[in-house]
DNA sequence: CAACAACCATACGGTAGCGTATGTATGCTT
DNA sequence: AAGCATACATACGCTACCGTATGGTTGTTG
């Protein structure tokens, strides 16, 4: 066991995401959030401004993470197109639930976005860059412009309220992904 | 310009419903709500017994109205059910963005289910009766019952989702979802 | 018109959070 | 060892909220 003196603020930052995934946006209370981490609140005051700080720097990192991870990981596959697409679909559906990087995470700054609007720059400016991605996957694969957009779009969206429902146990969201991929790569 | 000199207790529940609709769950709160219907707390806890007892009230009303809406219309349009999931695309893509029965209080709810139990019981009680509903019209065009719940999960799914990207403008709700029907009635 | 109920205002105690001010311990540096 | 910065603890004032207690106002009914 390691026993670590003092905190960094990365590790106020990944109890605020527990705290969110947790408990909502809510949730994001410096008192709350320091019993959690066992210390005091003037630690949370040593290392950030105040709350919307802590809030920006979140936004901030979860940006990152979300679109390196997955893309980078298909990029460098060398693999036609449509199996790109085919491991976009399988890196997308493997379930990560941890509070950090996972789809509570995901889930739970969507839901930020809809009452504060730095997370919904955020957010925005994430889906935007996914759904570009996909688009262009689509046009790899000698789709027309509009039909690579509404495929990249159906399989985005799809994959948004999907997670919700596999999260509640009423679809398998893997399976029915596949599905929507192997409908969208018909051409009639 | 009517004056009401007395409040009901669905003036206190359509105001919730904007707070709730604006600020999230967290805005759910007494006195804020209170000074938006321009009285007392007084008035609140003359209609309810306290605040999970309003926010329980408020999930009963939703789910009552999110159910009936749609499905006894399409139900009585005397329709083929290729017709039928489409007027039901069609209707769910009728922007309604009131706070009160609109899209905003459906995305807003779902958030809310992530972080209280009974709106989550709420939430998938609604959504295990329109998935069953789109299931069945799926049937009665022909396709297998795998299939049929395919398609079903894909319509439903990709609707919650898109709506989200909808509102940040970043999708066109009623065009990709009438393409995703296409998609889903191609017999092969 | 007297009495009662419906409806709301006002005032209160209690809790929980934010941000600040200031104290304190621990290491590092010279 | 003295001095200084780092990292946190403690204590304070402030605000906003919940729920209750109690009083007042209005309309209705016998």
């Amino acid at each position: 066991m390691i026993l670590k003196k003092t905190l960094t603020s990365e590790d106020w930052i990944r109890a605020s995401f527990r705290a969110l995934t947790q408990g909502g946006p809510g949730a994001i209370r410096v008192e709350a959030i320091a019993r959690d981490l066992k210390v005091s609140k003037g630690s949370f005051y040593w290392h950030f401004k105040d709350v919307a700080s802590l809030q920006s720097e979140m936004l901030e990192h979860w940006q990152l993470a979300a679109t390196e991870a997955i893309i980078e990981n298909v990029d460098e596959s060398g693999m036609k197109p449509e199996e790109q697409l085919h491991l976009l679909i399988m890196l997308a559906t493997s379930t990560r639930n941890e509070p950090y990087g996972g789809v509570l995470a995901e889930a739970a700054i969507r839901d930020w976005g809809r009452y504060y609007q730095l997370a919904a720059d955020t957010v925005t400016a994430v889906d935007e860059k996914r759904l570009k991605y996909t688009r262009d996957l689509f046009l790899s694969c000698g789709h027309s412009k509009k039909r690579a957009t509404q495929n990249a779009n159906l399989l985005y969206g799809a994959l948004i309220g999907l997670e919700g429902l596999a999260y509640q146990q009423l679809v398998n969201l893997r399976e029915d992904m596949l599905y929507l991929l192997e409908l969208a790569l018909q051409n009639d």
